[in-house]
DNA sequence: GTCTATAAGATGATAGAC
DNA sequence: GTCTATCATCTTATAGAC
């Protein structure tokens, strides 16, 4: 039928929770093999090393997310209800499990990663950042308030926010603080 | 004559750096003990739990900053040059070694603190929220286009940017990064 | 205060039976 | 594929000599 439940899956799924929610530096094999109920040689099999493992769980996170904001652009037309999606899309992070974004936990531990993740976590950053120029883009046409010259730093603008936005929000326990801040953006945009 | 040199500083200093740059969970007594020329009892002997040497950096780090931002009060009127202040008093942490504030490695982190240490990080998100509203509020004062009932969301807003454009300039490696973020958000406020 | 020595446990990782 | 057993290493932490 589906492959949803091999373990394979199991591992990249509970892998992807753990690092969300502790940071690469704060998990280990143990965690992930008590989570799903095997033992760590088994996790070897799949990714003998850690960072095979980890590089594993970000390439599908970051194919995962840009098939999400590919969706988010079938679904709405209207430049101003993507972006909303877009920040509802980080927002659900927080909501599920007070989990931070993939990449902005691993943006924070970057240190701990050779050249090829580092790569992978700001193609990651890029990819978010160009969704972002095309719905700007898209609001620039429909309305002169935008500065053409400006669109790569708004959006990073954006993306910073979501970003920094969900570590105050995970970090309080509050999501309403993620709330605040994302919709006092959209209310002065 | 003075303090800065002992053992406890030191240890402080080391401390401080390790964790803005690797983090709580990605650095260890042995790191500290090889960079200052010790042995890792000498560390205990101190700080004879390592969450009692984080405790002890945090607070230090949260009583600097403070410190920090009083400076800015007594230096600048013009509240739009206290808050291009603020951005530069984050944007030297990136800019000394590609260090992340303390407080924004610790929130990415928090699921690995106790609630004590929590609450000493959120303080130092509380206490720089409540300095920018100040400053928004002398803005206010000079300029009718500031909503005062937003006073606090835009006050959150300017934190999650800090931390937002300092995690993207740090993975990137650019602190140009930081920079653009940063203008474009005051060239539009 | 700083050291040596050492403990007790976790970690990433491998070999080899089933 | 999954297990048991084991490894070398690192981790936080303590005891006790100097």
């Amino acid at each position: 039928m589906n492959n949803n439940n091999t373990t394979l899956q199991k591992i990249l799924d509970e892998g992807l929770h753990l690092i969300q929610k502790h940071g690469y530096n704060g998990f280990s094999y143990a965690n992930i093999a008590e989570s799903i109920g095997i033992k760590k040689a088994s996790i070897h099999y799949y990714f003998p090393t850690k960072q095979e493992l980890v590089q594993a769980v970000l390439q599908r996170y970051n194919k995962d997310f840009l098939n999400d904001l590919a969706q988010i652009d079938q679904k709405f037309k209207d430049p101003v209800d993507k972006l909303k999606s877009f920040f509802q899309l980080y927002r659900s992070a927080l909501d599920n499990s007070s989990k931070l974004c993939l990449c902005t936990m691993m943006a924070a531990e970057i240190t701990s990663f050779p050249e090829e993740i580092r790569t992978d976590v700001n193609r990651f950053f890029h990819d978010n950042e160009k969704w972002i120029e095309n719905v700007l883009l898209q609001k620039k046409s429909a309305d002169s308030s935008v500065n053409p010259d400006r669109i790569a730093d708004q959006s990073r603008l954006v993306l910073a926010i979501a970003q920094g936005a969900q570590l105050l929000g995970r970090s309080s326990g509050e999501l309403e603080q993620y709330d605040s801040i994302v919709n006092h953006f959209l209310a002065n945009l």
